[in-house]
Parts: C-alpha cells; sequence; structure tokens
DNA sequence: GATTTGTTTAATAATTCTATTAATAACATA
DNA sequence: TATGTTATTAATAGAATTATTAAACAAATC
C-alpha cells in the first residue's frame, strides 16, 4: 500500500517541486526538461507541478528569479567601511565564484534559456533597473575615489563588474568539459578549481593597476 | 505549381539545412529546436533533414565540432614571429571575440547543451586532446620566454586561455539581457561592444605585467 | 462529528515531436 | 531514350509532452 506524507499548509510538495526542478533545469535546460521528470525526481504526481505553478514557464521564472537576486546581491558588500576596497573587492569575487561553485550547474541555466523563454527579458530588465543601476552607481562612487587616489587605474564599475563575473561564470560553464578533457577525479578537480579561483583574484588587482 | 529547386550533388539542401539548424541551435538551443522548424527554416520538407542528418543529435554534432574547431584554430596565430608577444596577443583576443559577434549567440549555443547530449562531452574531449594540449604546449613555452625576459608575470597557458575565452565569451552570452536592459539601439550597442572589446585588451595586458 | 478547505492522484484530451516508409521527381549516364 | 541513382515529399506510426478535469483524500474549522 502507498504510503502518504503527511501533508499541511505548511508541510506540501511545493518546495520539493521547487528544489527538483531546479536542479533538472540547471543538469538539462528548460525545455529539455518535463513536469513528469520534475515530479518524479519530487516525489509527487505530475499534475501537481502544474497545481501550484500552473505552466512549466512559471516555475521556471521562479527559480530564475531567486537566482539572478542572490548573484546580484553578492556585490553590496562592497562598501564595507572595515576594509580596504582591494579586501572588499577580493571577498566580492571569492563569494561570487563560490555561490557558483555551491551548485555548479547555475550558470548555464541562467545562460541557457535567456533566448528561450519570453518572460525572462522582463524578469531580467526588472531586476536590472531595480537592484543593479542601484549597484553600479555606487561601485562607481567607490571606483572614482580610488581612481582619483591614483590606487586603481581608470575603469568603470559596469566593466569591473563584467570583468568579474565573466572569469566566475566561465568556470563553472566550461566546468564538464574540462573535468571531462583532463579526466581527473573529485579531488583534482576540487584544486584545480581553487588555483583558478586564485588566479581570478590575482587577475583581476593586477588589471586594476595603475 | 510549386517551384522545386535544381538538385545535384553539389547543389542540394544538406549545407541549406546545416545553417538553418545553426541558425536555430543558437537562438533556442538543442531540445528546444524541432526538425520541422528546421525543415522549414531551410525550405524543405521536414523528412529531408533525416535523410541527411539521420537523426537530430547527429546535425547537431556536425554543427559544434565545426564551431569548436573554429575558435580553437585561432588561437595558432600567437607564434607570429613578425610581431611581438604583446601585439600577438592582442590580435587574438580581438579576433577571438569577433569570432563571437559574426555569430552573436554561437557562445549560447556551443556551452548550452553540454550537459544534455551524450555525445558533445565525446567530441570535446577529442578536440582538445588533438588541438587544444598542442596549443597550450606551444603557449606555454613562449609564456615562458616572456617570464624569463621579466615581460610579464607568471601565469600559465590554460590560465591565459581561459581568461581569454572568458571575458569574450560572456560579452556575448550576456548579449540579449545587456541590450534589452540598456535599451539601446543597433549602433549603441554596437559602441558598446567595441568598447568593452577595449577594454578586456586592456584588462588582460594589464593584468599580465610583472 | 460534520463541513469546508486545501492537497494529491488517476485519467485523459490535445498537441507536438521524431523517425520511418512508400511514392515521386530530378538528374546522370549508358 | 531507357535505366539506375539521388533527392525530395506526403503521410503517418508511435512516443512524449503539457495541461485540464474530476474525484479521492487529509487537515483545519466549526
Amino acid at each position: 500500500m502507498k504510503v502518504r506524507k503527511k501533508l499541511s499548509k505548511k508541510n506540501n510538495m511545493e518546495m520539493p517541486i521547487l528544489k527538483a526542478a531546479e536542479e533538472l533545469f540547471f543538469e538539462k535546460g528548460f525545455s529539455a526538461t518535463s513536469t513528469i521528470e520534475i515530479a518524479s525526481k519530487a516525489g509527487c504526481n505530475q499534475a501537481l507541478v502544474h497545481y501550484y505553478f500552473r505552466t512549466k514557464a512559471n516555475l521556471f521564472n521562479k527559480i530564475l528569479e531567486r537566482k539572478i537576486d542572490l548573484l546580484v546581491s553578492i556585490f553590496h558588500y562592497i562598501d564595507n567601511k572595515e576594509l580596504s576596497f582591494t579586501e572588499n573587492l577580493t571577498k566580492i569575487i571569492e563569494m561570487h565564484f563560490d555561490a557558483f561553485i555551491k551548485d555548479k550547474k547555475n550558470s548555464i541555466f541562467v545562460m541557457n534559456e535567456i533566448k528561450n523563454n519570453d518572460n525572462i527579458l522582463d524578469i531580467t530588465r526588472e531586476i536590472f533597473q531595480n537592484k543593479v543601476s542601484f549597484l553600479l552607481e555606487k561601485l562607481d562612487a567607490i571606483l572614482q575615489e580610488e581612481i582619483k587616489a591614483k590606487r586603481i587605474r581608470e575603469i568603470s564599475a559596469l566593466d569591473l563588474v563584467s570583468t568579474i563575473v565573466s572569469l566566475n561564470i566561465f568556470v563553472f560553464l566550461s566546468y564538464p568539459i574540462v573535468g571531462n578533457v583532463l579526466n581527473i577525479n573529485e579531488k583534482g578537480a576540487e584544486l584545480i578549481i581553487q588555483q583558478r579561483k586564485k588566479e581570478i583574484v590575482n587577475t583581476i588587482l593586477y588589471s586594476l593597476k595603475p
């Protein structure tokens, strides 16, 4: 006989579905993931996915929104007054890098479906207008100070953020390839990733020297 | 009555199908693209796609192989003896950047389906073993010379290549977002891209200073 | 304990997708 | 021009996918 999980307003299948969907979307992308797979991974009936999120696209958007939000929020550590600019920057680069480690595939996920889903551009536009523009202004002010004091070369906040995101995201974009090509084990991969993290910090700090 | 295109061994639908598939895969990824769409874009019957390539995955692999090959080949300009290392490096960065401009979406395409398609890892492994390892050795030798002469800081070929690819690829990964968010026209986008190209060259050259 | 509300499942309609097959049209060549 | 080969299409089988509905079930509330 079937064992049915306890259910209540707070202990239902909504979160398991969200989590299963997140993992599957990360691994395979939006189109390649079916709602029946999501349900099966979450441990529920396929109809339930639609009960909670109505459509697959809806579910995807919910997940995407939270992910982008998380990545953006990291950059706000830039104005910790207790540390120097270089120290803050180093921390942000490393935190951002580590966020990608945490779920190695979300970089693919985020970039993957940009062209696919009409709603994504709306979501990102909203997030950028609400949060990124504010962040860039803050960072620009800090950079201007540093530039004036001749501690770094002339550079815009957008360029600096682009560089950080570029370097970090690519590590995990290329992760499946690199791991496969170099034919290394878990430990070896971990080592390479940590070395790359150091090199990315180096690259960025060096590139800012006046 | 229907006009039927001329057909011969050299003038058949194979290339149009390949081209249509390439564009659609770039735009929407593997799973989201159907063979009927490919056929419709190429201007032929859907069965013909299968006639030439048997399966959709086959078709995808053909395209992917050629793309990766193209991107890898650019790096071989590194040992042009008529120019300095810095000049060669600048050229490579710019050529690599421009290759992404040429079809703005292939970055998404290449990264997109890595986890999806079992054959991709085999393809990439082959390319890397055949071509990339050779290239990295060549570059490493050149870098060692430069390091010894104290013209650049200590850095590995893999790190340098990773940095170049990271910075360039991300411009086009984020292209749809940035274009949308900043709400700019074609000309404005072109300007931003060219500025970013300069900044990427700057970033890399600065980051190599001893 | 009866009733209402919220959660889950089974069944299935409707659509779409890949791949196959059989038939036809165009071309090459003997 | 007859004949074989290559290219192309129409039709469709078979599988998978999204979404909907009706009913069963559990928990909360009265």
